[in-house]
RNA sequence: GGGGCAGUGGUCUAGCCUGGUUAUGACAACUCCCUUACACGGAGUAGGUCAGCGGUUCAACUCCGCUCUGCCCCA
């Protein structure tokens, strides 16, 4: 027995000496690089760009490990993987956060210095999240800055412009100056989908108007009375008995005494107050709306900074809310108000400062969507959705886009609107694609105008794109630049494939922003789904159910949890935690459960370890108990697979535990002991080396399978036992483990079995390994009752239950009797 | 107001599509055991009638309807 040394030496599994060791060798071994002779097909996966604005929580370290768990498995299955890693750079958070730590306003320093500003916290947090991403074990092509794409780099870019000016060019931008959301202090429009919604209570004041033409009084209920020099219209419910006669009559409004028409309109809400409405440029969307249908002339009083402007010049530079403050105040000291009260109330917020959004008009460019719409429905029934319900979000959302989409942005840290604007005519000129240019601080590269032939010079647009305009195009970067590199052999290859890129991952919020413009612009661009399938993954939550990033505090930093469990934990935690698509509550204790699991699958394979390798197969004789754990092995190998085929992790991780501490290391492994040793000589050699087989085929097959999940500890079994990495095997086939699966019927009366008689010398205070005289068992287990006798130190194995009359009968089922006899 | 998802022992979770034996597993708890891979281990015990109500059915956790609760999205 000395003769067996494990070849596997450690103690127990410790992530923090063994992970990074690991880590380093897939990276100087370059096992994940992308190489696009390798003759496989190629699986390409969109990798979202982290958002460098702050390190991961919970949530990004468990919904990147599950990506990675994608491509780690279509690896395995055979294909060529195209999983870039990357960083978002681009956008508002980044200018609010540098505006904060710097305690400067970003139009009150030079923009190069202000770009500089943001710069140097993307890099640190860039950073930050990179280490995770190792301590994770990523397999992402590389992991090396300069191999990495960041969103705001000159060539991704030069993408984004390059497409703006082609579709630009086809007509599918338009400029408009229309009222859309502002935001007052990032003094920029923003889209619908960047508005969240705040609830909270305001005062509902009942103002008393009079009717021009018959004299009366009408009482309208407003919560913003700064905004009655803005009436444009006053509106009553078509369906409304009472005010069916002040059709078309005209009211005067207080303290202003400016005349308004009134007028039918749906949009009145007849319980609402009076049920008289005042319309306004802008209180919110509605009015924005109806201003629309009416045709009317908006009287825009709030400036874009939130003061209200020089259109009424008794309140003209007071903030919004002071002349709200002010006019109510006014109103009511002269009588106009009849009553007032607090109502509760949805405010839109910006999503990324959370200032109150206001509704005002500014020439932006808009890209085309609303004709969009019904392709779009199609390929959202087309594609693929794992899991198929979150097909549904997008489809919600496709039903609630009315508008074009705006996409340029006042602000900095973006990519730039490439138009220079003659200084005779004021024709916007563009450049050629394929270039990087930024209009504000370069001159066109151009000397006269496209238009009226002028060289007296250009403005150059100073406005950024919103950054959805970058990232809607991250699928065709991925397909473009392996490794950060530009390879157009390779996408003029990829894009001949029905589709551009094969899955794009994601959580499920950005559903209705990163999805939807994606797929819109794979629509203009190329006519084509940008993806085959969807994987959507739901949040990771607290223990109470909200969102970690309010409440998580610096307890559960992934960091923390990695040193402290380990990557491999974390990563299992996150696979078998929840069924995809739910929200996952994160709890540490079931996590650090997780990580005596992981120690478990070193310690079964440091214990077969230490028996040699057998690869001919004719020196073995397979014995049932090999032929029976085989075959659950090939059972398993197949349930995982079918998980994986969905990225349904959870089904993997939970079955490939159980299969490997229940079945394999508590039974079988139990049950080949002595013939593994070949205690008392009592086994032929071709026996021995049975067991030999069998114990390495599972622990090789089984680091195999769960290597997408729990990928260090697999990888240091591996290298360790069968001296290379696991990660570049196959995925196996059931048939490959065993031609014809066998016994797989006996399983629940051989657990049965098992637990009878440890349960029965537990209840006679007897040590496990007490010699049992005699036993008689069910006959479907007489196949292995070699092995059994061993494992449960049975003298005699009696198979007719008449030679054996004395004893105890113990049931070890409903239909299953043992007899035993000590 | 509309839509989506969910409500299973202390905690988390499987099953529900394709109704049918004592409802899966894990964590925690409790008891016993350091048996030569592992005490980050092993064996065992206790704990739920599947949110509530009604319906369909010989039979419902599983199908249908309503109600309540939670989360998310939209208005």
């Amino acid at each position: 027995m000395s003769d067996f040394v494990p070849k596997l030496t450690e103690k127990t599994y410790d992530p923090q000496k063994q992970d990074l060791m690991l880590f380093k060798k897939w990276q100087e071994e370059k096992i994940f690089a992308f190489n696009k002779s390798s003759g496989k097909p190629i699986f390409s996966i969109d990798t979202p760009p982290p958002y460098a604005n702050a390190p991961w929580h919970m949530g990004g370290a468990i919904h990147y490990s599950q990506i990675d768990m994608i491509a780690r498995y279509k690896r395995m299955a055979g294909y060529e993987i195209l999983f870039p890693m990357c960083l978002d750079r681009n956008g508002l958070p980044i200018e609010v956060q540098a505006e904060k730590k710097f305690k400067i306003s970003m139009h009150d320093v030079p923009r190069e210095d202000f770009l500089n500003m943001c710069r140097q916290l993307l890099d640190e947090v860039g950073d930050q999240i990179l280490d995770i991403c190792k301590i994770l074990g990523f397999s992402n092509n590389s992991l090396e800055w300069d191999e990495i794409y960041k969103t705001d780099e000159e060539q991704y870019r030069t993408l984004t412009q390059s497409t703006f000016i082609k579709l630009f060019k086809e007509g599918q931008i338009y400029e408009d100056d229309r009222p859309n959301n502002y935001c007052t202090r990032c003094k920029t429009t923003i889209a619908d989908n960047e508005i969240d919604y705040k609830s909270g209570s305001h005062t509902l004041y009942d103002i008393r108007f009079k009717v021009k033409e018959t004299g009366e009084d009408l009482i309208i209920s407003t919560s913003r009375p700064e905004l009655i020099p803005a009436i444009g219209v006053v509106i009553f419910n078509p369906k409304d008995e009472r005010y069916q006669y002040l059709g078309g009559k005209t009211v005067i409004t207080p303290l202003f005494e400016d005349e308004v028409p009134i007028m039918a309109h749906h949009y009145a809400q007849m319980e609402y107050g009076t049920g008289i409405m005042m319309v306004c440029a802008y209180g919110d969307s509605s009015d924005v709306q109806i201003f629309r249908e009416l045709k009317l002339n908006p009287k825009t009083i709030i400036d874009t900074s939130g003061k209200i402007t020089d259109k009424v010049p008794e309140y003209a530079g007071l903030k919004v809310k002071e002349a709200k403050k002010e006019i109510a105040d006014k109103l009511e000291a002269e009588g106009y108000v009849v009553d007032k009260a607090d109502a509760p109330h949805n405010f839109p917020i910006c999503s990324r400062c959370k200032t109150l959004v206001e509704f005002l008009a500014m020439p932006e460019y808009y890209l085309k969507q609303v004709e969009y719409l019904p392709k779009l429905h199609e390929y959202a029934q087309e594609m693929e959705f794992f899991p198929p319900f979150m097909r549904q979000v997008w489809v919600d959302w496709l039903n609630t886009v009315s508008i074009d989409w705006p996409i340029s942005r006042r602000r900095y840290y973006g990519t730039e609107v490439p138009v220079w604007y003659c200084k005779s005519c004021n024709h916007p000129n563009l450049p050629e694609p394929g270039n990087y240019y930024q209009p504000w601080k370069n001159d066109p590269p151009f000397e006269s105008c496209q238009k009226c032939d002028s060289s007296d010079g250009f403005i150059g647009d100073l406005r950024t794109f919103d950054t959805w305009m970058d990232s809607s195009l991250s699928e065709i970067y991925t397909i473009m630049h392996p490794h950060n590199k530009k390879d157009e052999t390779l996408f003029n290859e990829l894009i001949q494939r029905p589709y551009i890129c094969d899955v794009r991952p994601s959580a499920k919020d950005i559903v209705r922003t990163w999805l939807h413009y994606t797929m819109l612009r794979g629509l203009q661009l190329y006519n084509k789904p940008a993806f085959n399938c969807a994987w959507i993954s739901g949040f990771v939550v607290d223990s109470k159910g909200e969102k970690l990033s309010k409440s998580a505090g610096s307890t559960i930093k992934p960091e923390n949890m990695i040193e402290k469990y380990g990557g491999d934990a974390v990563r299992f935690y996150g696979a078998a935690e929840a069924s995809h698509g739910s929200d996952i509550r994160f709890n540490q204790q079931r996590l650090q459960g997780i990580s005596k699991f992981i120690n478990k699958f070193y310690n079964i394979a440091k214990f077969l370890s230490r028996f040699p390798i057998i690869t001919n197969k004719s020196e073995i004789s397979l014995q049932p108990a090999d032929e029976w754990i085989l075959s659950e092995l090939a059972r398993v190998v197949e349930e995982a697979k079918s998980g994986y085929e969905i990225f349904d992790f959870q089904i993997p991780a939970k079955s490939l535990r159980n299969f490997t501490w229940e079945t394999f290391a508590s039974h079988y492994v139990e049950l080949v002991k002595g013939r593994a040793y070949n205690r008392n000589n009592s086994y032929e050699e071709r026996e021995q080396k049975a067991a030999w087989y069998t114990l390495h085929k599972v622990m090789k097959e089984l680091t195999i399978v769960f290597a997408p999940i729990i990928p260090f500890v697999t990888d240091l079994i591996y290298r360790g036992i069968y001296d290379k990495t696991v990660h570049l095997e196959k995925y196996p086939e059931g048939k490959e483990i065993i031609d014809k699966q066998q016994y797989l019927e006996i399983t629940p009366t051989l657990l049965d079995l098992n637990s009878a008689i440890w349960k029965y010398k537990k209840s006679k205070q007897l040590p496990l390994n007490t010699p049992i005289e005699q036993v008689y068992m069910p006959e479907i287990l007489f196949p292995l009752a070699k092995d059994l006798a061993s494992m449960h130190a049975i003298e005699t194995l009696v198979k007719e239950k008449d030679e054996m009359p004395e004893g105890d009968i113990i049931s070890i089922n409903e239909t299953e009797n043992i007899v035993i006899r000590i």
